[in-house]
DNA sequence: CGGTAGCGTTTCGAATACCGAAACACAAGG
DNA sequence: CCTTGTGTTTCGGTATTCGAAACGCTACCG
């Protein structure tokens, strides 16, 4: 049987916190769970459809990812109708822009350091940063 | 043998395709992986002081975690001096603010209508959204 | 009727990730 | 020496997650 899905509040993977911020990556760090979400960013979708749309998603994850983002209220549907976001679910997406471009920037640096194992090139290897004092603590 | 740390490009968990937004929810899904960034935003960190913020993470998972950070660049370490982030590391912290702050809302709202199961209150239910037409698809 | 095709959904064995505690190595100090 | 404090690895057990196959249902069609 599946789990619950993850709350803000309660213990999640990653911290028993519960920080929302936690929350939103075990819910959204679950294999296939942002990527659902993304197919039905064009339009309401069957179950099937959706598992068509990500190839080699097995129907079992589908499943509890559906149950989870609808608990979430990521998602819902109307009766039998398709799934389709919830207005809560589309404004993730803006939300997940700026991370998207940032890992747009990490892999462009990955892949430009030649792939072979992981040393960077003597050079341009990773720099250690001035902190920059954080703001918020996590608890 | 822990296995190789997410790349973008490569198949990660989520998908297959490796997109580099994948790849990142991959590797900061992970258990702790986040919170070790967070707690490295405070400034350097030795590996037991780490693991002393970080109530109830194992080493174990803590040496897989650090392993997988350095692979991706994200944390470097001169000689044997304590952990710390890099560049790449810190400017990772500003892309997940909007996240951050979409998480709190959504915290909000689930905690606002009364906890129980999850129907939320008679007309305060998720509605469906007019599609907003994304632009990129997922390839 | 049978059959077969599409959908939503569940079951189940196997792989993986995670945990907690113990141990190893190594350096510094008393 | 012996203790104390680091950093790190190993190991057995447990929980989570996966993929493939099966189940039930409603058409539709010959």
């Amino acid at each position: 049987m599946a789990s619950a899905a993850p709350r803000p509040g309660a213990a999640v993977r990653g911290s028993a916190t519960g920080r929302p911020l936690m929350a939103a990556l075990d819910l959204l760090g679950r294999r296939w769970a942002l990527r659902i979400l993304w197919e039905l960013r064009h339009g309401p979708l069957g179950a099937r459809a959706l598992q068509a749309r990500c190839d080699r998603m097995s129907s079992s994850v589908l499943y509890d990812r559906l149950r989870e983002l609808t608990e979430a209220g990521l998602i819902c549907r109307d009766d039998n109708e398709p799934y389709q976001l919830t207005d809560l679910g589309a404004g993730l997406g803006a939300a997940l822009e700026p991370l998207d471009a940032w890992a747009r920037n990490w892999s462009d640096r990955l892949t430009s350091e030649h792939s072979p194992k992981r040393r960077p090139a003597p050079g341009s290897r990773p720099r250690p940063v001035a902190v920059p004092r954080g703001p918020g603590e996590p608890r």
